[in-house]
DNA sequence: CTCGAAATGAGAACGAGTCTCAACCGCGGG
DNA sequence: CCCGCGGTTGAGACTCGTTCTCATTTCGAG
């Protein structure tokens, strides 16, 4: 977190913006949650915090941040569905991972496979593309959530 | 398409729903066209096809047969970032594929790898999670694009 | 044909995200 | 340590895709 706001500062200085409270403020409340949230959650979390300090951040202010530290590689927006809104995380101490949506419970779980990057890049390759990024989405139920639906009828099974 | 139309009216039947002009006429204009499309862009399409027949068709009706379409499997939504909006596509006579999609010139590819799905589901039920359905996207420049930006300094790579 | 339920149209409402612009304040220079 | 030039912020108006409301229309079983 320490060198994070380093790279940051630097990060600012290469593009002459200046690092100003409320900027600081966003990158410490986001690095210092490991959930991943939407913008308004954020706002929330720092009016909190900010009453404090005296500190009101707006949510223009958040949302303008939200995207510098996407630009800079700070965080990373998540987006799963038009009704969920844009969820963010931080990147930094964090690999490239994908995510696992449980549409009975909500959860959010994160997974990374080797074997499936590499061949997914050379997928993409072969088809003449260049990746700068991806997103993998998987949408079904996680595993608690099975234990929890075993009164009904037997085993079921789809794809979409 | 005739049959398309026949499983429609099957699945409209089968939970006690009524087949309407304008449900026939939106099938019908999404299974015409081979492209991602906009539900405003569908609305549209509409219109113009719809004054030979004086068939006027409400944006609301477009947006709910939509999601219609998609409960039934008829069709199937894709979010490629909270500014494009949501596109839609039909599914029945196309196999599943993933989606890349090109910064430069926004031209989106569908390509489909059978290695690719199998270590991706063999990864997934790995960690104890039964999908229902993915999506992955890809975001970075086609081949076409990558010609067009030789004049510039050399070979570059990035990754997200 | 009749009738009740489902569906539609028009436009109001909603909400995430963006824009506007006057007041504010980082920060390099003196 | 103070100044002044822009970059930055806050509040709220605004955008625009999507959903909701409800009076009116239409499907389709009997
Ligand atoms: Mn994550
Ligand atoms: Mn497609
Ligand atoms: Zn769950
Ligand atoms: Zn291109």
């Amino acid at each position: 977190m320490k060198d994070v706001a380093k790279h940051f500062e630097l990060f600012l200085r290469q593009r002459s913006l200046r690092l100003t409270r409320q900027r600081e403020a966003i990158l410490k409340a986001i690095y210092g949650t490991h959930r991943h949230v939407t913008a308004e959650e954020l706002y929330e979390l720092l009016q909190k915090a900010g009453d404090a300090k005296a500190l009101r951040i707006s949510r223009a202010t958040v949302y303008r941040t939200l995207s510098l530290l996407a630009e800079g590689g700070f965080v990373q927006a998540l987006e799963l569905g038009r009704d969920r809104g844009t969820l963010y995380e931080h990147t930094l101490g964090h690999e490239h991972h994908d995510h696992m949506v449980c549409m009975a419970c909500g959860k959010i779980i994160e997974f990374h496979d080797d074997e499936l990057e590499q061949v997914q890049a050379a997928a993409i390759r072969r088809h003449g593309f260049e990746a700068t990024s991806h997103r993998l989405n998987v949408f079904g139920t996680c595993a608690k959530c099975q234990e929890k639906g075993k009164g009904s009828a037997a085993g079921e099974a789809q794809a979409g």
